[in-house]
RNA sequence: GGUCCUAUCGUCUAGCGGCCCAGGACGCUGCCCUCUCACGGCAGAAACGGGGGUUCGAGUCCCCCUAGGAUCACCA
């Protein structure tokens, strides 16, 4: 059974390539039949907060991100590292370092300065004193000779020297363990078969092998992921813009875009652009994950935002964009009308904000009016075509868009002029602007008698120069 | 600096020795559609980092160079 976790640390909010990593994991599980295992690596207490936890565990929700088992965390998992740990110090495998940070910290800048490795010299490997006044980290006895293989499912074999690696610490003098020996306790635990994590995670892989063969665990799988970049190449961070998952809900961004974004940073499947969550999980396979980093490209996330919205079933975009709205306006109309006031913006806006932004057109009779686009088409003031539609509006009424069309076409006809030109003034007695949905939209979901209302408005204005 | 990883259009990528004078997508440009802005449709510009091999044949395999990235903590 396979069984991949995502780990990690509660020291911020969830972000687009812990997501990324994340989601493969979810989807190689599901893909799998296997279970998809949540664990928060917080043994570093400094930096580690229950807001973070909750950001983390939100912007999982949002993403539709489920685990089947956790979340557990490290911090109550103490006794079975400090078991290990003892184990690995009875049979010889670890033993206590008396160094001190700042000694360590001295000798590592001195070795960096005379151009040699700054690894830790492994004084303390046959020290048989017990210094008194010190508290004691424990050191993992790392082989010094031969090598370390990591069979990854992405990268290919890689080769590590041993004597590259130095004896790492596995107990912190807080008694709390390190991540590379907390995570393979864990690990092994949760009986994780598959490690999908960041290639940035590829240099603790050989220590992790060794603490696994000296304990005699089972090794498991690893699949090394590339990193997201900026777009100056480098790692992906603020200065590129938002970087946190709940930012891009907040800017109106869809969670299945920004998952079906994520999906295809990395991973492909021949020429295929667009999947649905079902389509990920049946499609999804290591094998297609490329091996070079990816740029985060936000025009194209922008792209399958407005893809999502324009082809997406009106009632539940009307569902996720009902809080945007509410941002925006005290309050909101029916149901029904509501859909058609999205249907109608939805083919224009790439963000749900947008969506919401854009709509204030049904909303208030009250607006302003464009002075340069008043210019532009009422270059004398006149208003004699729009008291002529209006006329014909009272007489008549409008029983459809055709019967609109045919007004408009026919006042144009009748005034020797564009049709556009009728147009773009009715748009400005409708809405103050040059740019608005279309025109019979407009109409027919304000309704006649605020359509007359605003041709009134207007035409009060023009006439008071 | 040591170690490790990577290298196809600006970007995400297809390509797993001949199907490639390299395909798709975003973005960009032009045209069409059109009541504005959009949507949509059509067309176009745009890439195998460089050098050696291997082979009848290399974007695809090997080596070197170059360039990016990652990592070298009592962070994860």
């Amino acid at each position: 059974m396979v069984r991949t976790r995502f780990a990690p640390s509660p020291t911020g909010y969830l972000h687009i390539g812990g997501a990324r990593t994340a989601l493969f994991n979810f989807l190689f599980a599901r893909n799998q039949g296997g279970k998809f295992i949540l664990r928060i690596e917080d043994t570093d207490v400094e930096r580690s907060t229950d807001e973070s936890v909750q950001a983390i565990l939100d912007g999982m929700n949002w993403l539709g991100l489920s685990w089947d088992e956790g979340p557990f965390f490290q911090s109550k998992r103490m006794d079975r590292y400090k078991l290990y740990a003892e184990r690995l110090l009875e049979e010889g495998k670890a033993y206590y370092c008396y160094c001190q940070p700042e000694e360590l910290q001295e000798r590592r800048e001195r070795a960096l300065k005379d151009g040699k490795k700054p690894t830790y010299d492994r004084r303390c490997r046959e020290r048989k004193d017990v210094p008194a006044g010190l508290t004691p980290v424990i050191r993992f006895k790392a082989p010094q000779e031969g090598q370390t293989i990591v069979e990854d499912l992405i990268k290919g074999t890689v080769v590590f020297n041993n004597n590259e690696l130095d004896d790492l610490i596995i107990i912190r003098s807080d008694g709390y363990p390190t991540y590379n020996f907390a995570v393979v306790i864990d690990d092994v635990d949760m009986a994780i078969t598959h490690i999908i994590r960041g290639d940035d995670h590829l240099n603790n892989t050989p220590r992790q092998i060794q603490i696994y063969n000296a304990l005699n665990f089972p090794v498991p799988k690893f699949a090394h992921v590339p990193m997201i970049l900026g777009s100056d190449k480098t790692r992906l961070s603020k200065r590129h813009g938002a970087t946190s998952v709940m930012a891009y809900k907040e800017m109106g961004y869809i969670n299945k875009a920004l998952i079906n974004y994520l999906v295809r940073l990395g991973w492909s499947c021949g020429d295929q652009e667009i999947f649905s969550m079902d389509e990920m999980i049946e499609k999804f396979n290591i094998e297609n994950i490329g091996k070079s980093a990816a740029v985060f490209n936000p025009e194209k996330l922008l792209w399958l935002n407005s893809h999502y919205i324009k082809t997406m079933d009106i009632d539940e975009l009307l569902e996720i964009s009902l809080e945007y709205f509410k941002r925006k306006h005290e309050i909101l109309p029916e149901r029904d009308v509501m859909k058609r006031i999205i249907n109608s913006l939805k083919e224009r806006s790439k963000t749900l904000v947008e969506l919401a932004d854009s709509s204030g057109v049904y909303f208030y009779d009250d607006f302003d009016y464009d002075t340069e686009s008043v210019k532009k088409f009422f270059p004398d003031r006149n208003s004699s075509i729009l008291s002529y539609i209006l006329e014909q509006v009272k007489k008549k009424g409008l029983a459809d868009e055709k019967d609109f069309e045919s007004l408009v076409r026919g006042t144009a006809e009748l005034f020797g002029v564009k049709v556009v030109v009728v147009a773009q003034q009715i748009r400005i007695a409708l809405s103050g602007k040059t740019v608005s949905p279309s025109l019979y939209d407009i109409i027919s979901i304000i309704g006649i008698e605020r359509t007359i209302r605003r041709f009134e408005r207007f035409m009060d204005f023009l006439s008071k120069g």
